[in-house]
DNA sequence: ATCAGAATTAGAATGATTCCAAATAAACAT
DNA sequence: ATGTTTATTTGGAATCATTCTAATTCTGAT
């Protein structure tokens, strides 16, 4: 990941960099593409994911894509776990402390090297239960 | 889940039931229909589609959703986690013992009616690393 | 046989995303 | 400053997975 700085992000970049740093919720392209445009008017579609696609290159916004069709896009790049609805396919994020050692044994029965390992519950949010 | 047998599956819904058990691998749609195909010609693709989702729906098969843009099936049910290959996307079933007090944490922090909780690694494949 | 409901079919439609070729803008050397 | 390369943006077409639609076929009960 470079510096931020260090990029010289065009002007469309920074309007999609905005658009999902100033966003509380999980956004899809499309969402991101509807604020751009209320800061840079003339920003067009493939411009969006473009940038999407080039921020996530760079580590500038991470890209999350389970329970609906579209990926999701998220200001938080730490480490963090998600929550599913399966009755209306709310996403939320969450903050689960590491299991010691489930890291190394997902590792070592997969034969894979790991980098990450990340939770996802799935069931009823507060509104569907 | 019903029982299999009181289902009643047409001829199509069992050469559709039969690729995905057939397989070891994680087939996406295109692949079910490609197999259901060499045992049952004229079917068509609307209906592969049809019946994977109805045999999900009974509990006879299983569905995936990541990494790559579209759904995988998988013959097996019962509750397993996965491993994905940052490089090359392949994914792979993963047992985990489920760690003590995860679902319960994980339920606790999302205000969420918790139903299952998978675990995903990521990293590189054998071949891949 | 007849009717109703379920399942299948082919093809059109949709939605998310990527590709493409042309137009702009930025960066760089002369 | 001027021309030259290089990166970026743009709009629209193309693609891919999936769903929808409307017509047809099958099944099973009367």
């Amino acid at each position: 990941m470079k510096d931020i700085e260090s990029l010289g992000l065009t002007k469309q970049r920074r309007a999609v960099l905005r658009a999902v740093r100033e966003s509380d919720r999980h956004l899809n392209a499309n969402e991101v593409f509807d604020d751009a445009r209320q800061h840079l008017a003339g920003i067009s579609f493939a411009t969006v994911y473009n940038s999407l696609n080039y921020l996530k290159k760079e580590g500038l916004i991470g890209e999350i894509r389970f329970g609906t069709d579209a990926k999701l896009y998220d200001r938080k790049l730490e480490h963090h776990d998600h929550a599913i609805c399966n009755e209306c396919g709310k996403l939320v994020d969450l903050e689960l402390p590491m299991p010691e050692g489930l890291l190394e044994a997902a590792a070592e029965r997969s034969n894979f090297k790991a980098e990450t390992i990340e939770l996802t519950l799935r069931g009823l949010c507060p509104d569907c239960s």
